[in-house]
DNA sequence: GCGGACTGCTTACCT
DNA sequence: ACAGGTAAGCAGTCCGCG
């Protein structure tokens, strides 16, 4: 009860219109309100300055204004659903940082005269890499431009180029290629995504108590934490335990007529016009602005509910329409609206002379951002990798808005095989609406799962909400550890001394080409399996970064009296005095994660709008502890610290042989396992206290009983098995018959397997449950050779085109075949394009499906593919593939 | 010149 | 631009073969 209030901050709604007009509206006249508050919210002046006294917001962005030369902040004030701006009134400015004296600055002229110089100081900083403090010159900007970012001319650039080469030092610039709203946040220790008010023109944090008091009480859960540590997940709570607003936002989505079907317009020329332009809404807008053109028909496709046709004269009215809406909401979704729709806009009004001012976007080499709201292009969002399987847990695969919606909401877009300009103006809306529907949806799902997430990680890593929907988990890592380095004035290395100080790895690799070594897996123990418990370390790496307290700083330290403190397998040392700032934030992070929102996400006693909070919460951990570790070992993380990637894989592979050895001891045999699992056989709850007794004790980390299996299948394969739980759900881990390249035809058989399978509940039912897996096999088998199919995209492979065709310069692959087809047929190919294709008899042994006939499939490859399928489980089952075939034959030869 | 052994490339998966 | 480990299939190359 007292954390109710926590979800009460939502705005009013939009229009008045109660439920019970909403039923019957079909049935009534067209609101004249809706147009009328319409109206009233149309263009607001622009810049939409804050008051001198704003009510609660939610800081959702900032960004830099070169003509005050000020930070901005855009403020969501949720109430009115408006957008404001607060200029900072704190006079930050610009600045990095130098290893030069001030006198030997003060003689550089090209810094001192340069047109953004405003002035410089001495500042004593901390720095992490000597683990001493040191003094340092900062130079403080009128200008961000100033520091760096121009091709030439910046002061991080002239320092280097104009210090004497002769002089004994080496000119160094720390913390210049940070973006100035980014150090802005950082220095002023304002949180993105979090709630302020402004208050006599200062912008002034909110306090809940409710969330407040659920902190407080979190004390009692982390017993053995550090204060340090303590501090920390009161922190991270504080951001994750803070309500989150409704946003009031609008999904677009513009149709193009293009004479070609098979290419997309290029949103940078924008030579044909845009004909239509969807929006839906969470104020319940679910309009179409359409273009009337010559010789085109109202056509009575059917329109959803509500939904209402605009009609515009001309390109320009409909535009400057769309721009309107652009000028209203404060958030705007699009599915690639920074490629396409926003940008194509863009060229288009320019085109058609629209004044630039009038277009309300700004436009960037890679993205495009609103002058008023906020951006947000979902298509960036869902093919972020640890988005994908950690948040959505693999839900679609292909990047589409099609597959996307598919999987998450189970909603396609509108089928269509005309092209645009043949579409009749109701199929067009239709057709449009839909896209922006399944765009809008993708945030409201789940009590609006996605905009909570991105607000969660937006809360996390610092960053104003476009940059975090956009930008990599390293990113949001980067940002973090950024914010507390200055948090703890110390000196943010460059990447380059971080790897010059700590060196690279020395183990070797399992792959070629990999930087160091990785994870065990367990050699499986091939067979039928029954009562399988399965172990598992909870974010096991987290926990060892932790536990061992991993960092840049800490491996490899400079202090003489740590270098016994080695890691096991490694010649690498831990320091023993200092914390690593890396191992207490992802420490603090796992902690919070493993004590306190995995249990809560859990709860089912919570009302379900707090127990959807605390899964968004859950999820967003998680795809950032999940990454935690990945970071150190990628070249492309700004702290990139090899040492510390190895020396966590090594202490993996050391806490899992530990158990083995120690499973061995207490008489459990293990089937399985990897990286962070091991699989027992028919374990007593005796021996299982005992691994979990051990390595609480002498690895210092917690242990699992993540689940257990009625029975397991194992074939001699890694990575691949198969395990049926008490309830009767199937994990197929790795087999072919999961993957999404095969052909439906071969995977619907595997799937058929896999529900028999389900079925079984002891030794005696498999005898059955063979007989009728034989049956399965046999079935297909004489389909294929039969050539009884029915149609051909039932034998298609579907194979992402992982590169553009040029780049496919040392191999053919079958898919890049069969897509050099499909080009010299006129259609338009691209990396990431999913290639379907069938096998044929005749070289080069592939055609595009669409392609195709019957008769020219290579049914012996088919079969082929099914039998190395099913041996994958046959084997273990005592059955054979040939034998299952050979009765076949058999049988036809008696018949 | 041919075929099997081998390596490398590519994709999809697991943790 | 988070990491390494494994499986599978195919493309291309090497090497022996009187």
């Amino acid at each position: 009860m007292p954390q109710k209030s926590l979800f009460d901050f939502s705005p009013q709604p939009k229009k008045p219109a109660a439920p019970e007009t909403k039923k019957t509206a079909e049935a009534l006249p067209p609101q004249p309100t809706v147009t009328q508050e319409k109206k009233q919210r149309k263009r607001r002046v622009y810049p939409p300055l804050a008051p001198e006294n704003l009510p609660a917001s939610y800081f959702v962005s900032a960004t830099y204004d070169g003509r005050q030369r000020k930070a901005v902040v855009k403020l969501y004030e949720p109430q009115s659903g408006d957008i404001y701006f607060w200029y900072d009134n704190t006079g930050h400015k610009p600045y990095c940082l130098t290893n030069l004296s001030l006198p030997d600055l003060e003689k550089m002229e090209r810094v001192v005269n340069h047109q953004g110089y405003n002035h410089s100081e001495i500042l004593e900083v901390c720095d992490p890499l000597a683990d001493k403090k040191i003094t340092v010159t900062k130079i403080v900007t009128d200008d961000p431009l100033a520091v760096g970012g121009k091709p030439q001319g910046s002061i991080r650039d002239i320092i280097p180029e104009d210090y004497p080469k002769d002089a004994p030092m080496e000119p160094k610039v720390w913390e210049a290629k940070i973006k100035y709203y980014q150090s802005y946040i950082y220095d002023t220790r304002y949180l993105p995504g979090m709630i302020y008010e402004v208050k006599n023109g200062s912008l002034v944090p909110c306090v809940f108590e409710e969330a407040e008091k659920t902190i407080a009480n979190l004390k009692g859960l982390f017993k053995d934490a550090t204060d340090e540590e303590l501090e920390y997940v009161e922190e991270w709570a504080r951001l994750i335990e803070y309500p989150a607003p409704k946003f009031r936002r609008a999904a677009i989505d513009i149709e193009v007529y293009a004479p070609l079907s098979t290419r997309v317009p290029d949103s940078r020329e924008a030579v044909y016009p845009v004909v239509c332009c969807s929006l839906y809404s969470s104020d319940d807008e679910k309009k179409v602005l359409v273009l009337k053109r010559p010789g085109v028909h109202e056509g009575n496709c059917p329109m959803p509910p509500d939904s209402q046709i605009e009609y515009y004269e001309t390109e320009e009215a409909l535009l400057r329409a769309v721009f309107d809406i652009l000028w209203d909401y404060p958030f705007i979704l699009t599915f690639n609206g920074d490629d396409f729709d926003l940008r194509y806009m863009v060229h288009r009004a320019s085109n058609l002379g629209i004044d630039r001012r009038d277009i309300p976007i700004d436009i960037g080499r890679r993205v495009c951002l609103l002058r008023y709201g906020i951006h947000i292009d979902l298509y960036k969002f869902f093919f972020n990798r640890a988005v994908q399987i950690y948040a959505f847990n693999n839900r679609y695969r292909d990047v589409t808005l099609n597959d996307v919606g598919k999987g998450v909401l189970g909603m396609e877009k509108i089928k269509n095989e005309k092209t645009i300009g043949e579409l009749t103006y109701t199929e067009l809306a239709a057709y449009c609406l839909r896209d922006s529907e399944i765009t809008y949806k993708l945030t409201s799902f789940e009590d609006e799962l996605a905009m909570k997430l991105i607000l969660v990680l937006t809360r996390i890593s610092s960053m104003p909400m476009e940059d975090v929907s956009r930008q990599g988990v390293s990113r949001w890592i980067r940002n973090f550890m950024h914010r507390e380095h200055r948090h703890r004035h110390m000196l943010i290395p460059n990447s380059e001394d971080i790897l010059a100080e700590k060196g690279k790895t020395s183990t070797t690799a399992v792959i070629k080409g990999k930087k160091y070594q990785g994870a065990i897996v367990v050699e499986p123990v091939p067979g039928v399996h029954f009562n399988v418990a399965v172990m598992d370390f909870p974010s096991l790496y987290p926990s060892i970064i932790k536990v061992w307290n991993l960092g840049y700083q800490s491996i490899r330290c400079p202090h003489p009296e740590c270098k016994s403190n080695l890691v096991p397998n490694t010649p690498h040392w831990v320091c023993t005095k200092e914390r690593a700032l890396e191992s207490l934030l992802i420490g603090s992070l796992r902690d919070l994660r493993v004590s306190w929102y995995k249990n809560r996400a859990k709860d089912k006693s919570l009302p379900q709008e707090q127990q959807n909070w605390y899964k968004v919460a859950q999820g967003a951990l998680k795809v950032i502890l999940n990454a935690s570790y990945g970071v150190f070992g990628a070249e492309s993380f700004d702290l990139y610290c090899p040492p510390v990637a190895e020396a966590t894989a090594a202490i993996g592979r050391h806490s899992i042989n530990q158990i083995l050895s120690h499973a061995k001891a207490v008489g459990v045999q293990v089937l399985y396992g990897d990286t962070d699992s091991v699989f027992l056989k028919n374990p007593t709850k005796e021996q299982i206290a005992e691994v979990i007794h051990f390595t609480e004790h002498e690895l210092k980390m917690g242990i699992d009983m993540e689940k257990t299996y009625r029975y397991a299948v194992f074939s001699s394969r890694k990575k691949n098995y198969l395990g049926v739980l008490e309830d009767g759900s199937v994990d197929v881990k790795g087999l072919t018959g999961k993957k999404k390249h095969i052909p439906i035809f071969i995977k619907d058989a595997f799937n058929q397997m896999k529900e028999r399978l389900a079925q079984v509940k002891n030794p005696a039912d498999f005898e059955k449950a063979k007989k009728d897996i034989a049956d399965i096999v046999r079935t297909r088998y004489m389909t294929l050779k039969r050539r009884e199919w029915q149609d051909m995209n039932q034998l298609a492979f579907n194979v992402v085109l992982g590169d553009d065709l040029a780049h496919y310069t040392k191999t053919t692959p079958q898919h890049v075949k069969a897509a050099l087809v499909l080009q010299t047929s006129g259609v338009e190919i691209k990396a990431g394009d999913l290639i379907s294709f069938v096998k044929t008899i005749r070289p080069p042994h592939v055609k595009p499906v669409e392609l195709a006939s019957r008769n020219e499939v290579d049914v012996d490859k088919y079969i082929a593919y099914l039998h190395s399928t099913f041996d994958q489980v046959l084997d273990a089952l005592g059955l054979s593939f040939d034998e299952i075939i050979g009765l076949t034959k058999l049988e036809r030869f008696l018949a």
